[in-house]
DNA sequence: AACAAAGTCAACCGCTCTGGC
DNA sequence: AGCCAGAGCGGTTGACTTTGT
């Protein structure tokens, strides 16, 4: 359409970031906050496109990032929602606290689509191929401390594995009017892991008929101010002095008006895993619906 | 030890969508 | 209604690492 790159691409920084411009992305965000790409980084003294800054920040530098081998939970989650919602990576890494949208299609592409092909199933429909693809990549012995090698290599020294288990936020989204949706189609609510049942759990929340779905849809932050029950939507504002409290999950509380209390949580993420197992038969209208808020 | 092949993943690219004017 | 800036998304690239020969 003609239109114009977001930005000049002379004379600016390419390739890796260096540690340098972690650290003045990182220390320009923590006091001016996120947005406003484009004029970040003349503001922040960076010789980089906004979008890289943007991407750098979204995928590497925000403090609630979670780092460490996908889980099998997490790979099993992923394979499932995969399956629900096809390549839409930041709408499962919506799901997938800590986790970013890069991180997850990356995994995909190079980890459980050829696992999925080599047990037999379309990891494009999920459906079973004729006969299972043999999986032709060598086979390696992998060092489990392989990429924390080659990111230390890389001197990429953001990547700093979390000691204790943290509770993760969602991306972030655009601000935007509560009314309004995002783009792909999704609130992105905050979450909590699926995984880490600490941090929380699935929800549920009842629909216009009155169907009780199961549904990660349930609201949840950081922010001191959203923490009185409301039923008003967190939309990632996030106040990154916060996070360094994060490991401790003091900071972190479910903010739904359909239900608090973690044991609340643990039941309902109990209800999707048992719809989960059902998927196969009665319950599978029931996924769909599943599916089918997730998208709404 | 040297090389090639394969694997990994951060970063880039092009496109679309949203909201403001 | 049309234009534009800002933002976000999915696909792709390429530098780098690891492993096998």
């Amino acid at each position: 359409m003609g239109r114009a790159p977001c930005c000049s691409k002379v004379g600016l920084h390419r390739g890796p970031w260096t540690p340098r411009e972690d650290t003045l992305l990182t220390k320009y965000i923590q006091a001016h906050g996120e947005g406003h790409w484009r004029s970040l980084p003349k503001k922040a003294g960076l010789l980089r496109c906004g979008k890289s800054c943007r991407l750098r920040w979204m995928n590497y530098l925000r403090p609630d990032i979670k780092r460490g081998n996908i889980t099998p939970d997490e790979d099993d989650l992923i394979i499932r929602l995969h399956a629900l919602l096809g390549n839409r990576w930041s709408l499962i890494a919506g799901r997938l606290p800590g986790r970013t949208d890069n991180e997850i299609k990356n995994y995909w592409n190079t980890h459980l689509s050829k696992r999925l092909r080599s047990q037999g199933t379309d990891p494009n429909t999920h459906s079973k191929l004729s006969e299972p693809v043999q999986d032709r990549t060598r086979s390696r012995k992998k060092t489990s401390t392989k990429n924390n090698n080659r990111k230390h290599n890389k001197n990429k020294t953001s990547k700093v594995q979390p000691v204790k288990p943290k509770v993760h936020l969602p991306k972030p989204i655009r601000v935007t009017s509560l009314l309004s949706l995002p783009r792909n189609e999704s609130f992105e609510f905050n979450t909590a892991s699926t995984t880490n049942l600490e941090g929380g759990g699935l929800g549920s929340s009842g629909t216009e008929d009155g169907q009780q779905l199961p549904s990660y849809v349930f609201n949840g932050g950081d922010h001191d101010d959203d923490q009185n029950g409301t039923a008003g939507f967190l939309v990632g504002v996030h106040d990154h002095h916060d996070h360094d409290d994060l490991v401790n999950g003091s900071d972190f509380e479910c903010q739904s008006h359909v239900f608090t209390g973690e044991n609340s949580l643990e039941k309902l993420y109990e209800e999707y895993l048992q719809i989960l197992k059902n998927e196969d038969d009665q319950d599978q209208v029931q996924l769909d619906s599943f599916a089918e808020s997730l998208l709404i």
